[in-house]
DNA sequence: TTGCAACTACGAACTATTTCGTATATATTT
DNA sequence: AAATATATACGAAATAGTTCGTAGTTGCAA
């Protein structure tokens, strides 16, 4: 399952932040840390329950309804649901060439150095292994 | 401006052929070549027609009318417009954070040793030039 | 010159997603 | 105990994107 831009926009906060009420979630998108920018308009309290009521029916995180603020907790792991969006974004842009995009991604001398080692450092790992 | 998921489809068919008629395009995305996937249900012809003529009130694609069938063209550069869509992926799904990304894309061991290759050797090209 | 094929234009239906108002229930404060 | 604050549920409007039918036009062939 695949999430929306909201949903995910959702995801991200339960990720970073671990399990959350509505309130909490709804705070954590209107009033993002740097670098993220809020929204134009605040997002209304009862679009992000109902999102997360969708997102409950969907599967994409789970609700703990002992207390009467309902807890919710994301239920798929953050590596395995960006390597979807990753796939179908190449495949959508890149025509499925992935060393398209990092040349794209990395191509347009805005990456740092520290950047530049640490992904360069991660290659010489795969070398290695494969 | 940066395109939809189906106007992008057909910007790609634009970028690797030239211009085009409607026709052409329609046929080329339902007959995409190796390795894309033909949608399950074809495409009507005027559903392209639409596309396309969305595409130029927007901007995306310029049109030649001098024939009774229109030619259009790519009105925006492939690179620029992947660029685009990128930055707002990786805001997205990654938070801003490229080499996130990088990493994602590289780190699931279906990189070929050429493809890491390719990019080791963008890497020290951009280092150096630093 | 009639008929058929291919073309453009465009309204409108359809789908997916997002947003929020309102109803209702439960807790908390005065 | 009444008023207030905070919750959930959910219908339904609003928005964005996609799809196609149909009308009307133009070129071409029988």
């Amino acid at each position: 399952m695949t999430p929306t831009d909201s949903e995910l926009a959702i995801l991200r906060v339960l990720w970073q932040q671990g399990p959350a009420t509505v309130r909490a979630v709804n705070e954590a998108l209107n009033d993002p840390p740097p670098p993220a920018d809020p929204p134009e308009r605040p997002i209304g309290y009862t679009t992000t329950l109902k999102l997360l009521q969708l997102m409950a029916t969907k599967g994409l995180v789970t609700r703990d309804e002992s207390q009467r603020s309902h807890i919710y907790a994301a239920a798929v792991a953050r590596e395995r649901t960006q390597k979807g969006l990753l796939r179908r974004f190449v495949a959508s842009t890149f025509g499925g060439s992935r060393s398209e995009l990092v040349l794209r991604a990395l191509g347009d001398g805005q990456a740092t150095p520290e950047e530049l080692a640490e992904i360069k450092r991660l290659i010489e790992q795969l070398e290695r292994d494969a």
